[in-house]
DNA sequence: GGGGTGCGTCAAGAAGCCATCAAGACCGGC
DNA sequence: GCCGGTCTTGATGGCTTCTTGACGCACCCC
């Protein structure tokens, strides 16, 4: 289901988007402050965040700026400002659409289908093959010699986000970042020990790694 | 450079763009209709679609039609229709951005900006090119035979600051400062040893290096 | 020719990183 | 409250990588 994040300090609108989202099946999360929000984005990263710039505890592109740190979920903003100032300003600091209030519901459903249109555009292909195993994207499951392999929560999500950027070794902040959130970048440990957890599982022999490859200092890198 | 293709029957308009664009380096095509636009689409295809709806021979949803047909490519929309109707079809129709006119340039500019940042972040980054190696910046790989080369961490990140300002001379304190730290800018030493290293594994002649050169008394140097 | 400077090379000890294991904490379902 | 699975955390050993100093060479200036 897609995990729509909503941040608005004016709850009456919060309410009444948050209805008409759940109508459309997203997953509602909602946000009083930039702060919460952000707390929230982190620990369960959405695939789109609903952003108003107007909000009392952080100048809106401050959130925007604290969301690019680390993702490139797409941001719709909304504003009660018109002046071309604040869009460009909203916009280039990473906002990927900018809404004017008031604005009218049909308008800003559609304009978050295509915001997630794209988002899924650049996901590619939604299965990942290797001589050994496969990895089903869409359905995430894994398969090994025609069996399902078990993967608790977290080992997916490492998975997901290295076969998400096969044959390009990630970072190990970034990996951190996005499997465990923001305030673990530099326990490095976990990473060694989930690692390890998802060789055990897939590779054919855990000592030698042929598809989940160590960058000494750098980072992972999954091998297709 | 960045190819913009306008799409407008307004030759005022049209011409007004066109400058604006150009003057802030983008390579701009214009066709007065949409089987005009449609026809320079096809032969060189654009990296950005400006489309005005109130085209004289097609109706706008089938000039985006016709574009979604064969590319993702972003497609911005300009129109004189304010309605929510209006929006919707187009950005259901596989529209990426919805502009009404009259519009502020700024605004225009910036929306551009927003789409071009997004679809360019699907592509991944440069790569540099020798005909003894290549350097991947974004897999953060290098290359030689179709071989993997192992880089360490600081090898890596000496190569990559080389290779990012490929061809010019990157002095000595600046590399230090960028790999190190600002407390190493003179510890020259350094340099001449992992340059060494990168020289051993990636010169065909490590005793006569073509690619990563000395700059004596200033620095080093990556030709590609 | 002599001294100085900058560069390339080498090697050895120090430091840091990684794989692995295991124990305790936590959390869910029953 | 118990139990199984999962997550966190710390400790260990092996190995890679980094740092550091020494040496030789080429070049330049005097």
């Amino acid at each position: 289901m897609t995990r729509v994040l909503l941040v608005d300090d004016d709850a009456t609108l919060l309410r009444a988007l948050s209805i008409n989202l759940k109508a459309r099946s997203y997953d509602v999360q909602a946000a009083l402050t930039g702060a919460a929000g952000l707390l929230l984005a982190a620990k369960q990263p959405p695939d789109l965040v609903v952003l108003d710039l107007g909000l009392p505890d952080m100048d809106g592109t401050d959130v925007i700026a604290g969301l690019r740190g680390w993702t490139q979920v797409p941001i719709l903003v909304l504003s009660a400002r018109d002046g071309q100032a604040a869009k460009v300003a909203a916009l280039d600091a990473g906002a990927d659409d900018y809404v004017v209030k008031p604005f009218g519901m049909d308008e800003l459903l559609a304009r978050m289908r295509a915001a997630l249109r794209r988002a899924a555009g650049e996901q590619g292909q939604p299965v990942v093959v290797t001589p050994d195993f496969t990895v089903d994207l869409a359905a995430k499951r894994v398969e090994r010699d025609g069996v399902e392999v078990r993967l608790t929560a977290t080992e997916w999500h490492l998975l997901e986000l290295l076969a998400r950027h096969a044959n390009r070794t990630v970072e190990h902040r970034r990996l951190l970042e996005q499997v465990w959130g923001p305030a673990y970048v530099d326990q490095a440990n976990y990473l060694r020990v989930y690692i390890a957890a998802l060789r055990r599982k897939l590779e054919p022999d855990p000592r030698h790694p042929r598809y989940l490859i160590t960058a000494s200092g750098l980072g992972y890198r999954f091998d297709a």
